[in-house]
DNA sequence: CCGGATGTTGACTGACTGGTCAACTACTCG
DNA sequence: CGAGTAGTTGACCAGTCAGTCAACATCCGG
């Protein structure tokens, strides 16, 4: 059956670096090739274009968010709707140490930038974000039954302003040169003003 | 003093317009040029560099974005507060029927796309939020002065959630093609559920 | 040990990039 | 009306861009 080679996972790795350091606009495929210490020809093998690179790009990301999601623990659905909070802030926080500065959130990044030039890329994006969203509605459904949330509050449209709010206070971060250390703080304090007078 | 000229506005507008639609990486300064049929010595005549432009173009829009914002009336802060909400909103629609779809922020994505290039670019951003997020802070203090706010609400950290929340929304409802129209009842919410029971 | 599939290479393309320049034109003020 | 300033023009540059290709290497299953 061929050759085996890693070639894929190293252009996708170092694309995924690069793209988050600078932007996808300003990575050339050259670039992105001498950073995977790959020739243009293998890249070209493995990515039809440089925008399908950027989806598996994406898909990398996903993985990563939904691994860090996932250990956030917690007694009841409001405690662990605030460990995703802080799951949130503990990657960029990992990003900031990497980079040396904050350097946004990869699929925010990549959706201003492409949505509006690439329709596949944007709805790519698209379901990234819904996955994203779906795990934090999950949490406000339970908080729900708990009794946790206010009278009133929808908990889809809650876990919908969590994830802006989360791409908004990235987004401000990044342009103002702040520490990711705000970022969870902003979250958790969209969570309690949502909760019932009382509650943990 | 020599000749006079709009041929500066005239790039300006068509960048802006161009910017949005596009981005700021995809569009060619020969393209710039050919929008705003001016020929391309004219343009490094008026800006040294694509990204002086761009400042011009921040520039542009902030001054439309305080325009809108001061047009929000209301008998109480509370209601003015949602007088912003609803400006934003306009300005969403407004670019929404002009490109016959949503093209997000213009500061948000020039934020994603240039802050980690051009340090002093990210640096004219950063005075641009400010200066919007400052519009918000004020209604919030006043309101928390009108005793609307709940317990325990910091209206400047609630100024900046205003603010993120609505680069959030709009992000999403550009990567996800949705309408302008969301975005004003997202944000009315976050509003709503930091006043007081019985605020109106 | 061989055949087919997978992966690699590097030279190549042609269009396009942001930016420069020196010559030129039109305007206004004194 | 003359001089200086503001604006215009189009040719030009060297570098870069994403993407192509045909020939070649390596590996695995049979």
């Amino acid at each position: 059956m061929g050759r085996i080679s890693d070639s894929r996972e190293r252009i996708v790795r170092a694309s995924a670096r690069l793209f988050l350091s600078r932007s996808y606009g300003a990575v050339s495929v050259d670039e992105l090739c001498a950073a995977a210490d790959v020739r243009k020809g293998s890249f070209y093998h493995f990515f039809p274009s440089k925008a399908e690179l950027a989806k598996a790009v994406i898909d990398l990301h996903t993985q990563g968010l939904l691994a860090q999601l996932s250990a956030a623990s917690g007694a009841s659905a409001a405690e662990r709707l605030r460990g995703v909070a802080d799951a949130v802030g503990a990657i960029q926080t990992r990003f900031e140490s990497k980079y040396g500065r904050i350097v946004g959130c990869p699929f925010g990044n990549l959706a201003a930038e492409l949505s509006t030039l690439d329709d596949s890329l944007r709805e790519h994006l698209a379901a990234a974000f819904a996955r994203w969203e779906r795990e934090f509605a999950v949490l406000c459904r339970q908080a729900q039954a708990d009794g946790a949330l206010r009278d009133g509050v929808d908990p889809d449209r809650l876990a919908r302003s969590l994830l802006a709010l989360a791409q908004g206070q990235i987004l401000l971060a990044k342009v103002e040169g702040l520490s990711a250390a705000g970022i969870p703080a902003a979250l958790r304090d969209l969570i309690d003003v949502h909760l019932r007078e009382g509650e943990a």
